[in-house]
This record gives structure tokens, sequence and C-alpha cells, in this order.
RNA sequence: GCCCGAGUAGCUCAGUCGGUAGAGCAACUCAUUCGUAAUGAGUAGGUCAGGAGUUCAAUUCUCCUCUCGGGCUCCA
């Protein structure tokens, strides 16, 4: 009998006999592993445990314990998922289900457009358990296109795949399954298969540590034109521990959602009567987000930036030449007439500051031009997409245009970077991920100079600062490069906030000119940029990332000062009176509820100091500190003492 | 906008297989004056999102509208 050698990670190598799987090569390296193994890794390849191994591969076995099978797992949980939804309704016909970051989804239909709800789901992961414990093997099989046809002709959306990506016509990127004129599908019963590219685990037996979280809708392939499939989202994990992580995670997650902590600590509220996306800020909401415009308005103050203020509305003529109502006119807000003509509310700030800049002629020697407003736009989003804080209708930019020569783009730009990344951090980021996205391939507007010149002054930037990015190719507006920012936060979910876009586009439209050292007449480079991007957003997403423990610069209240008894009382009104001279916000909560309670009432209320003081403070001058997130109280701390503590705190945004 | 779900006191929620509602917290009153995460007693608070229908009777069943949530799509 014909032998074969395959070549193990630590470089030893196996003998086997000809036709042995990877299954087999595991068995031969011991029972815990055999147990163990879900998927094989071959030459970089992954592949089932049963596929067959050939002379001089190398071979790596991929483990229960190993993160690598993760997406395997999810995967064949999603195929475990629809063979349950199959069983429960027959007729079901079934298009996409991958692996996704934390689970898996799979898209599907059921016969005559029945509908599932929450309460399915029970049912669902209930029969997909039973299935586990049958524990069927994973059968892959490959046909060629004409044999998949007429395999699938009962599954509409697989058939369709089929056609549509036979012989490698088009990118066949998510159907992996299709190769040339060979279909691969996998087999788990008699009466389940679905096409895939696999691979799997070995039998439905190796899964179980995944929960089904939610029934949504789903276009077919992504495309509002095509119809709406129903999709059950999942999640699946190596073991029961790191499900239960996962499950913790989200609750502390939603713990955190802005929206309840906004109502909570009474910042924010969206009533009724406003309509969707539209909120009011109260008092404590409004005192935060006055401090922190008032940070940036000072940033930008000693970044040389003029300040400028514009109206809500405008006619349409400037909406007309800015291009707006050509390309944007779904996100505007419908317009209104007023004496004979149309006024439409702004969705963007730039064709006022552009405005400003045709009010003067302008000579090379004023350029840059640095204009900066919180603007207030207005933007139809659908009613579906409105989201707290974090999508809205009508928000506030912190906008600034820069009118640039385009010698200068790329020493502006690396300026702009050093300002966005200062102003991220004060706000307690330090975790970026940016990203460069360059020339379309469609249409685009401007030459090839200046996409270059830009281009490459966005990409040296970057360089320079060391910042990790990715290249988004083609991924610009049709009218200049950009580069995105997103910040991690505290519990490592990306943000995207910051946005520098070059604009070759609106000097044109509004014929913007310089008047250059040659004494000719020159088109200025328009730099659009935001740092916060939303005002609003940021706050959602500030209160988010500190789970509503604003910083101490931030927070509405930094000190509450509670008296031991009534006869303290005085004392911490002076007490309180000291650090309010001292330029702090500080209240006094009465001895009317015992001390404990309002100790309490301090650390629900999120207070970064709570002081009391009692018999011994009032004869030494002095106060307790709680600090919060500590549990040990700081006792006999003279008032002064605590003052440059929170001035300290104050000065470095701690 | 599309699919699914939800809307009960200021907040978090219970409840009614159709007979118009209840708890905890918060608020208010009284007592308690206390050295570190909920003192006790009491009072008040609801057109059960809005409208229509079925019914002797609707918060409950049906339909429509509004708002919210989770997705999809969208975010020149």
């Amino acid at each position: 009998m014909n032998q074969l050698t395959v070549r193990l990670p630590d470089g030893s190598e196996r003998v086997l006999e000809d036709g042995a799987t990877a299954a087999d090569l595991a068995a031969q390296i011991g029972p815990g592993l055999a147990k163990a193994a879900l998927t094989a890794v071959v030459d970089g390849t992954e592949v089932d445990l049963a596929a067959s191994l050939t002379d001089g591969v190398t071979v790596e076995l991929v483990t229960d314990r190993d993160e690598r099978a993760l997406h395997t797992i999810r995967h064949s949980t999603a195929h475990l998922m629809a063979q349950a939804i199959l069983d429960l309704h027959p007729g079901a016909t079934f298009a996409i289900g991958p692996p996704i970051e934390h689970g898996f989804y799979y898209d599907f239909e059921l016969p005559d457009g029945k509908t599932l709800s929450d309460e399915d789901l029970a049912a669902i992961e209930d029969r997909m358990r039973s299935l586990v414990d049958e524990d069927q093997p994973f059968e892959r099989h490959e046909i060629s296109v004409d044999e998949a046809l007429d395999l699938f002709s009962g599954e509409p959306y697989k058939v369709e795949m089929i056609k549509s990506f036979a012989g490698g016509a088009a990118s066949s990127d998510d159907v992996g399954e299709i190769s040339g004129d060979v279909v691969s599908y996998y087999r788990n019963s008699d009466t389940f298969l679905d096409m895939c590219t696999g691979p799997h685990v070995p039998t439905t037996g190796r899964l179980g540590h995944f929960k089904l979280q939610k029934v949504a809708g789903a276009y077919w392939r992504g495309d509002e034109k095509r119809p709406m499939l129903q999709r059950i989202y999942g999640t699946a994990w190596l073991n029961k521990k790191d499900l239960k992580a996962h499950l913790h995670r989200l609750e502390e997650a939603e713990k955190r959602d802005h929206r309840r902590l906004a109502n909570e600590m009474d910042l924010v509220s969206w009533p009724e009567e406003l309509g969707p996306g539209l909120a009011v800020w109260h008092p404590k909401g409004a005192l935060i987000r006055t401090l922190m415009e008032d940070f940036s308005r000072q940033r930008h103050t000693e970044g040389g930036y003029e300040f400028a203020f514009s109206p809500h509305i405008a006619k349409s003529v400037l909406w007309e030449t800015s291009g707006h109502l050509d390309f944007y006119a779904d996100g505007m807000y419908p317009p209104m007439e007023m004496d004979g003509a149309t006024y439409y509310p702004k969705p963007m700030n730039c064709p006022f500051h552009v405005m400003i800049y045709k009010s003067n002629q302008r000579s090379y020697r004023d350029l840059p031009i640095k204009i900066f407003e919180l603007g207030t736009v207005y933007r139809y989003e659908l009613s579906g997409a409105v989201h707290g804080l974090l999508r809205s209708r009508g928000f506030t930019q912190d906008d600034s245009h820069i009118f640039v020569t385009r010698e200068d783009i790329a020493e502006q730009i690396a300026d702009l970077l050093d300002f966005v990344l200062d102003m991220l951090r004060a706000f307690g980021f330090d975790d970026f991920q940016a990203k460069l996205s360059t020339r379309p391939e469609e249409k685009s507007v401007g030459d090839d100079e200046i996409w270059d010149m830009a281009t490459e002054g966005l990409r040296s930037a970057l360089d320079a600062h060391g910042l990790d990015y990715i290249v988004d190719e083609g991924g610009g507006a049709f009218y200049g490069p950009k580069i995105d920012v997103d910040v991690k936060d505290a519990i490592g979910r990306a943000w995207q906030l910051s946005t520098i876009q070059l604009d070759f586009n609106l000097p044109d439209r509004f014929d913007l000119e310089y008047i250059g050292a040659d004494g000719d007449r020159h088109r200025p480079v328009m730099i659009h940029r935001a740092l916060m991007g939303s005002i609003e957003r940021f706050f959602g997403v500030l209160l988010e990332h500190y789970a509503g423990n604003f910083p101490a610069w931030l927070a509405p209240e930094q000190v509450r000062v509670l008296p031991v008894a009534e006869a303290h009382q005085e004392y911490a009104e002076q007490v309180a009176s000291t650090l309010k001279a001292g330029g702090f916000r500080v209240d006094v909560d009465p001895a009317t509820d015992p001390l404990g309670k309002r100790v309490r009432r301090g650390k629900v209320d999120k207070l970064p100091y709570v002081l009391v003081v009692g018999d011994d403070d009032v004869a030494a001058g002095t106060v307790g500190v709680n600090t919060r997130g500590e549990k040990d109280v700081d006792r006999d701390v003279t008032v002064e003492d605590f003052a440059a503590r929170l001035h300290d705190d104050v000065d470095q945004k701690r």
C-alpha cells in the first residue's frame, strides 16, 4: 500500500496511508487531539477534517481551543440554524448565512410570506439543540453548475447566486462555493443540505455554545429595491465561558447606552412633540455641552481660526450653486416658500463660509483663510435611521473650511492632523484608526496633479504622525480625497468622529479665486473638516465612553458637600462657597436624609467628589474626601489641599 | 423608507384568558440629626401613546396613526 508524508507545524513529519484524512492524522497523533480537532489548515488553507491529504503538504490542526476555530464554529452554527428553521417551517428558502464578528446570521424567506418574531427564536434554538444531540456529520460534496441548478431548483436565491456567479464572471468574494464550474455543498441529513464553500466542523455535536439574538429584516443582496428577507442574528463561541462573557459585555454596553444615561442623568430628552431625531438639552446636559464647546472655541482661537455665524436657512439659489440640490436633495428638509422665494434649511455650513470668502478679493497673502463655526444643520434622516444623539435630524457641527493654495495643501493637512488628535486626546481618547480614501474610479472633478498632490499630502501627514491607517482605494468623494479618524472607546467600540475632506468642486462652482504672487487669478482649494463631527453625536459617544462618569472638567456637579448632621450645615456651606469662589461647581446635600443615603446618592449621581464634613472637620478646617471609583475615604484633608487636587484634575482633564 | 417588536405613574416594571389598574425608586408631609452605598410612617401621582371598530362593557380583541427599539437601506 502506498503511503504519504505530511509535515506538522513544528517541522516534524508523519507518515500516513494513502487517502488518509486530516482526521486520521489527528487520530494518529493522539486521541485527545482527535477529539478536540475541528478543522485543518493544509498549506495555509483551512479545510474540513474529512479532507484527504496529499503527499508533502504541511498540516496544522485547529482545535476547539483555537481562536481560529471561531469563524468555522459560527459558520456551522448558521447552517445548524437554517436546518432548524427548515424543520420548523418546511418550504423555507435560504439566501446567505455567513459568520460575522461575534456570531452569524442567516437570511431566508418563509413560505406564504410568513414572518417570525422574537418569540419564535426559542423554538428554533430548542430545535438546534436537538440537532446538536443528533451529532449529524457535515458531509462535503462537489458537483457541476448544471447539477447544482438542478439540486437547488427549489431555492430561488441559491439559483440566482449560482447563475450570477457561475464561471467566475464576477467577483466571487461572497460565493466561494462556486469556483469555475464546480459547486460545493454540505449535507447534514436526508432533508437538509446547503450550498457552501466550507469548511465546517465535523459534526453538529461539536456546536452548542450559541444563542439566537434577534430577528430582523434585510434586503436581498443589500438592495432596497429587492425583496425584504428575514434575518436571524446569533452569537456563537468556543465554550460556555466565552459565550457568557460576551452576553455580559452586551449587558454592560446596554447599561451605558447614552439614551438611557441621558434620561437617568437628566441631560437630554426627546419629547414626542418635537419629532423624531430632535432633542432638547436640559440644564445639566447643556452645561456639559457648553464646556465642550468653550473648549473647542478656545482651541480654535489658539489654532488661528476666525469665527463665523450663518443663518439656518437660505434661498434655493445657494443650494443650486453649491450642487446640494442636485446631489443631496433627498437628505435636505423640504423647502419653504416666502416672499416669492424658496428657502431651504441648511444641511451643511460650507456654502455660507464660501460666501464669506467671496465677500472680498483675496490675495495669496491672505491664505490660508480658516473659517470656523459651531453650525447647526438639519438633515432629513430616514425615520428608521434616527438614533438618539448618534443620528439626529438637527445637529451642530464643529465645522471649519480652510481656503488654501494647492501648494500649501500638504502643510495644512499636517497641521490639521495635529489639531485633530490633540482635541480627541483631550476628551480621553487615545486609540485611533485612520482611513485614507482616494480618488474614485468613476467620475470625479479636478486634474490629476491636484489629486496626486492632495492624496500624497494626506498620506504623508498620516505617515508623519505614525498613525495607523487603512487605505480605501477609490473610496473618496468625487470632489476630493479625505481622511476619517475612528476612535476606540472604553469598551473597545470604534466610532468615526473626525473627518478631513478636500474639495476641488465647491471653489469651482462658486468661482472662488485669489490673486497669486504672479498677479494672476488662481483657484483655491477648500478643506472641510470637523473634529467632534456633530457635537450631539460626540456628546453621546462621550457619555457612553465614560459611562456617565464625566471627568471633573466636564462634570456638571463636581463636588457635593454632605454635613454629617444639621449642626454642620453652616460649615458645609462655607466649604461650598470657598470652592465656588475657586471656580468649581459645588452643591450641599443637607442632613435631612441619613448620611449613608446621601453618600449613596452622590455615588449613584456619578459625582467626581463627595465631601463629608462633621465635628472633626469643623474643628480642623478639613473635609473627608470620597473619590469616585475609590472605596477608601480620605479623611482630614484641608479645604486648600482638596481645592488644589480638584484644580489639578480640571487642568489635566481627568 | 422597509421588516420585526414595544408603548401602563417622573423612572424601572408587574397586571388584566374583556368588568377602567399595582409595586419599588423618585416627589411631597411628619418624625428621625445620623462619620460613609437605601431610617421609619404617611400623602399624592395614571384618558393604560392617540384615534376608530367589535362588544352590555376595551388598558386588554381588531384596524389605522404617532413615537420608540433592533435590523436593513441611506449618510453627495
